[in-house]
DNA sequence: AATATAAGTGTTATACTTACACTTAAAACT
DNA sequence: AGTTTTAAGTGTAAGTATAACACTTATATT
């Protein structure tokens, strides 16, 4: 602080804020989790999980308390996407606000939902309007997320633990907006022999029940670190 | 600045600073522009070109200032990285830093490392070590260089305007680090239909001469725009 | 005229991707 | 107990993209 002072002085200083891109799936939808803002300006409306970052936190910290504070969601993934540094972004004065993306897996979505923090969860499909440039930092996360999935096997941050190949499948066909082939669909993620396969089933969607895999992060790893590049 | 305070004024600000990753290429070599440092503290030492984001200008604009002031370069490719917050990765204070990648053309690669500024061109194979986390930032640069190098043609802003087949394979070997086979690129690059096949030759590097080509940005973005996606 | 050098060109084999339809397991109903 | 219903699960063949490979050509230099 004394040094900081002493070398950089004669610089300006700014507020600044991180904001967390949100998403999880259910029921077949890729959503995204907002609430109405808690503080003035533009109190109530729609916006991103976001805060001030504070003194000696970094980055990363900040992001990953604001997220608990607002929502009680803790250790989950989250990257940074971009900075935003617009000088007028926001009208209330000048902040620079990192953004981040999230992911929550199915078991923490609904909570995350129905919280005392009142957290909502919208269909990426039908966006509200939301305050400032957040509406631009959701567009950015889509189209990260897309390309993330496409080349990581990241989907997985956003199932449970243990989930099944129609479950896998519908949430890659929610993140392109498509329909895919089920055996292709199966062929490939098998092929990546990054999955274990359970001997048990998930009844809860249809008569004859579907196996149950779960990620197996040691090969997924090992194939990685060998320079394997995936995609689905 | 007067609602600023109204309603953030309980937050603390932070120095916000920019740096800037700028790659070249030449002789078949890909390099990276840095300077030795030019304040206090680490004066001397070798660094990316960097400045403190000023009052009421955005982090892109500070980017391109910064550059120009340092380099005398303008209009250069330039997109945002990845924002370094660890509150103690600058010793002499807290500084938030945005680091931009830039990538600029041949005819502009000599003037800005001969230049009064005192810029050095130096390997990317052969880096020396960097004042706090810049040696960081360009790894990370190298990494998105190269996904990107893969899917757009973003290879053409390291080149000039007019440039051959042998040139840009040179390029895409530097930013791969492998040889690639001569026919099987051509018939990608071609494939790509972006590229104009002017009826001059560039002799400089042989008896024969190479054809020169030149970028074709409307036809690319007509692509882009229909949905395609480019992989070398 | 001969030589040296980098530019330029096609084909075949292999791997990957896409398209496509029936069978099976199990609960629910009669 | 048998029938019905529903989603899960499985293989093959055609088409497309990728990878491997060696000789000819244009031109300056000697």
């Amino acid at each position: 602080m004394s040094t900081d002072k002493q070398f950089y002085k004669e610089h300006p200083t700014f507020h600044v804020a991180v904001d967390s891109i949100i998403f999880g799936f259910d029921q077949g939808e890729l959503k995204l989790l907002i609430h109405k803002r808690k503080f003035e300006p533009a109190k109530g409306e729609w916006s991103l999980f976001g805060g001030f970052v504070q003194q000696g936190e970094s980055l990363d910290e900040a992001a990953n308390r604001v997220l608990f504070e607002l929502t009680g969601l803790e250790k989950i993934y989250m990257e940074e996407l971009q900075s935003y540094g617009e000088a007028d972004r926001d009208p209330a004065g000048r902040v620079i606000s990192v953004a981040y993306y999230a992911l929550i897996p199915a078991k923490e979505f609904i909570e995350a939902g129905n919280s005392k923090y009142g957290a909502t969860w919208v269909s990426v499909k039908d966006l509200p309007p939301m305050i400032m440039d957040h509406g631009v930092m959701v567009k950015k996360g889509l189209r990260r997320l897309k390309r993330r999935a496409a080349s990581q096997p990241i989907g997985f941050e956003l199932l449970p633990g243990e989930f099944t190949m129609p479950q896998l499948q519908s949430l890659y066909e929610a993140i392109y907006q498509e329909e895919l082939d089920k055996r292709n669909f199966r062929k490939k993620i098998l092929a990546m022999d990054v999955l274990i396969k359970l001997d048990r089933k998930d009844k809860s969607s249809s008569r004859k029940g579907a196996f149950l895999y779960r990620f197996d992060q040691k090969k997924y790893k090992k194939l990685v670190n060998g320079g394997y590049n995936f995609t689905i």
